[in-house]
DNA sequence: TCAAAAGTGTTATCCTTACACCCATGT
DNA sequence: ACATGGGTGTAAGGATAACACTTTTGA
């Protein structure tokens, strides 16, 4: 049997193994950063928006973010709480963590490039109503930096004018650099993510699309971030505007999430008002997800999966006929294991 | 106009309000480690497996783990890949983040409390034979783990016996110790992870369910960490085997993930054999989701979902009549959105 | 009066569930 | 022979997509 004093210095040594006190360590690294962001969706106007810091600077908006400090703060989820209301004055209500991102090269500053930092991607939802105490901070639309998300009008003119073409020329000329983890050839995997040639349009790929374009040096980061300087376009806002750091890649994993846990969690409510029509329900969804795309069975979908409950109240001036007001029926939670709104998508 | 050096300085600024160089700093804050931490998956006889690193110390076992050094390595991914191979010589094929913990409290080691440490989470699956150059660690059922997760006899005794009074107990004492962020009262919450009165179990829940018996201080890192020294048990495996640091959580993470994937990503192949009989697939799936559970349809359901393909050989010695030999057919992947093993459960 | 939105009702279709039954092998 | 798993067919039931139609307001 092993003492106690030597399985105490056992345990030490699995811990030094890690933290790297010791000969194991290889550098004198000096230890990275904590980099929090806070991608917070709103719907305003039937539009999905998220708030953005404008710094004027060359490299675009940023996401409110700060600097995680274990001192400070007893959970990531605090200290991210913490940076967004110093930041912004606004208390945070959902939040959830996406991804935690540490790719070198992707967090390119003009003067400073390249600092060991590795960054958090959170989520978080509130209704802009909630949010009138917020100081700095603009709300913007997502589609400026993700025209090709748009589909309010229709299938977006980049698509097939911009993206589709430049794309297929990247692929053909570096057919041979396909990295071999991917399974799918190139050009296979353009034609999923964006839905060409008669694949079905995946509203919840964004941050796949997002990486392709990328990939292939037709948004700004990558110019800036020297790695595929392959197209050399003059600057443009043309695929999006750029946003600093790789918070455009957060933004994109953050709106990928909601259009996924929408379907499958009550999590619309968190952007709506505690009392709403049936049709601002559905103009929220939509929002979110794109348009033009369910049908009017949307209200019994929702009623009758126990969703929402009318409240009795009616809310008049809707345009046409008055419109009963609803809650969400918070007891969802306890009768179904994965309540959410189960949209299918039409062709109308 | 802002000249372009002003921009360069506005946007240095920014950097060092998130590093940390200037004024902003709050504390000669020694920066924060990275642990990289893998849960490697496995079905082996039909019993869902996780690599771990046996270790002999009071805390049980740990996952492979390392420290992540951006000098290094490239990306997590690329770190985490290098760690594993060195400390087990097993190449990982499918690789997923998880997530991100990084609470103050939960990395206790006996004589070396509450390091600064971020851990970030990693699923990886592998079939047991690819993983025949393994060297150091050893497979474990994760039932080891997490023995109420275990429905493979029916109803796990501890259960009802154990979990169920001591939670509820737990529960009323510190009934207004809740915190107001959970929506749910805690009774509920309890009600509601464990399927018990009436509620259904949620094989996905896993990660639910340690945290709760983490904040109720039942299973032993909870004793540990010194956080909720509530209920002095003697010390046992009673709830499952312990392991060091936070890594039963992120075990705990990574079956709730395998198990939500598998319905919606065609991730089971990755713990198959290149090629299987129908019923070897839908063990895998049982092994993975926890049995007793589908219906002979789960043949039809895979054909006709276009996930396999016959090879047109026949496996002998299966115990009945010879079985056709299947493959998974990579081209759903360019046809379904969202290919996975939908199964439904049944009471039988 | 008419546009716009709120609602109700009804079918056709598909998908899944459940049950029933036959086939081929090893012991 | 029989137990065990392999494999096929089909009918009942539920969900939902699609369509048609009525109601109530504000401009």
């Amino acid at each position: 049997m092993m003492s106690d004093a030597n399985m105490r210095r056992r345990s030490r040594a699995v811990h030094e193994r890690m933290v790297g006190t010791t000969k194991d360590m290889r550098h004198d690294d000096p230890s990275v950063e904590i980099g929090l962001n806070a991608a917070i969706v709103a719907v305003i106007d039937d539009a999905p928006v998220v708030l953005v810091i404008n710094d004027e600077s060359n490299d675009g908006d940023s996401l409110p973010f700060g600097r995680f400090s274990p001192l400070d703060h007893q959970t990531l989820e605090i200290g991210l709480r913490s940076w967004v209301e110093e930041q912004t004055n606004l208390g945070l209500g959902y939040v959830e963590q996406l991804y935690t991102f540490a790719d070198r090269g992707r967090h390119a500053v003009p003067d400073l490039k390249d600092p060991h930092v590795v960054s958090i991607g959170y989520l978080a939802l509130t209704n802009a109503d909630k949010a009138e105490t917020m100081q700095r901070g603009t709300w913007r639309s997502w589609y400026q930096f993700f025209p090709w998300e748009d589909w309010r009008k229709g299938t977006p003119k980049i698509l097939e004018q911009e993206i589709a073409p430049r794309l297929k020329q990247w692929a053909e000329t570096h057919a041979g650099h396909s990295k071999p983890s991917q399974s799918l050839p190139t050009l296979e995997r353009i034609r999923m993510c964006f839905g060409l040639d008669g694949a079905t349009w995946d509203e919840e790929k964004v941050l796949e699309r997002y990486e392709l374009l990328y990939e292939a040096g037709l948004v700004e980061e990558a110019n800036r971030d020297e790695r595929e300087a392959a197209s050399q376009w003059e600057r443009s806002d043309r695929f999006g505007k750029q946003m600093q750091f790789d918070h455009r890649r957060i933004l994109a994993t953050a709106i990928s999430r909601v259009r996924a846990k929408i379907k499958y969690r009550p999590v619309i409510f968190e952007l709506m008002q505690e009392e709403f029509t049936l049709f601002e329900l559905q103009k929220t969804v939509e929002a979110i997800l794109g348009p033009h795309l369910h049908k009017q069975n949307f209200r019994r979908l929702v009623e009758s999966a126990g969703l929402v409950e009318p409240t009795g109240e009616v809310r008049t001036r809707t345009g046409g006929r008055p419109a009963k007001l609803y809650r969400f029926r918070r007891n969802v939670l306890l009768e179904r294991p994965a309540p959410g709104v189960r949209v299918k998508h039409t062709r109308s």
